[in-house]
DNA sequence: ACAAATATATCACGTCGTGTTATAGTATAT
DNA sequence: ATATACTATAACACGACGTGATATATTTGT
């Protein structure tokens, strides 16, 4: 898939994925992607093992994640360049959102 | 539907509900909502008209906007109680993004 | 040894956003 | 006056996504 089509499918991305994506800055496999998340969020976010291994698939299929290596039956992936753009334009909208958002406080 | 069942649904909320909910905290007809969006955005989102009027229908479905009168082809919306404390709810969840989201920014 | 936690995979389901098409009134320009 | 653009709402079909459920297997703790 090329990196337009990645644009256009990711943003706006779902705050499941951008949520993956943030937590590959460091490499994890996606056992430990749940736990971080549930950490970022203070519990509020639980990912289910169908939505993190299902969002790993896509996410590697669209090229902004790949798996740098096996360690047993662990996958570890990382984050890609093109992972990154996203997500540093995903940072920007968020910040939009939030200025709009923060009269409702 | 339920306030209980409206949280489960409404969290996390899409951008464009939450866009549509906020434009409604001043009351507005589709169309008006359209172009505040627009502008809101400084036009990055431009919503289609499938898009707002069956969002409308579901957002009053579920009680979180009321259609408060009409002129001549025009249907007046405004965001209820319930549809202000989900809003409220839906802006802390933005804040959080945001606090995790600005080291990729 | 047994239970709980770790770890991944896959399927079916419902919801949502969007493009498209349709319809029609209103305002502006030529 | 008439054509064009803008205003305004409605309904449908489609694809993408998030999730719960289920299955399987390994490892760790008690």
């Amino acid at each position: 898939m090329s990196l337009e089509k990645a644009r256009k499918r990711y943003i706006p991305m779902s705050e499941t994925m951008f949520y993956i994506l943030l937590s590959l800055k460091q490499e994890r496999h996606g056992y430990a992607i749940m736990q971080q998340v549930k950490e970022l969020t203070q519990g509020r976010i639980i990912l289910g093992a169908g939505t993190v291994y299902s969002s790993l698939g896509k996410l590697e299929g669209d090229g902004l994640i790949a798996s740098v290596r096996e360690e047993g039956r662990r996958i570890i992936y990382t984050i890609t360049q093109t992972g990154k753009e996203i997500l540093h334009e995903e940072a920007e909208r968020i910040s939009e959102l939030y200025n709009n958002a923060r009269g409702s406080l």
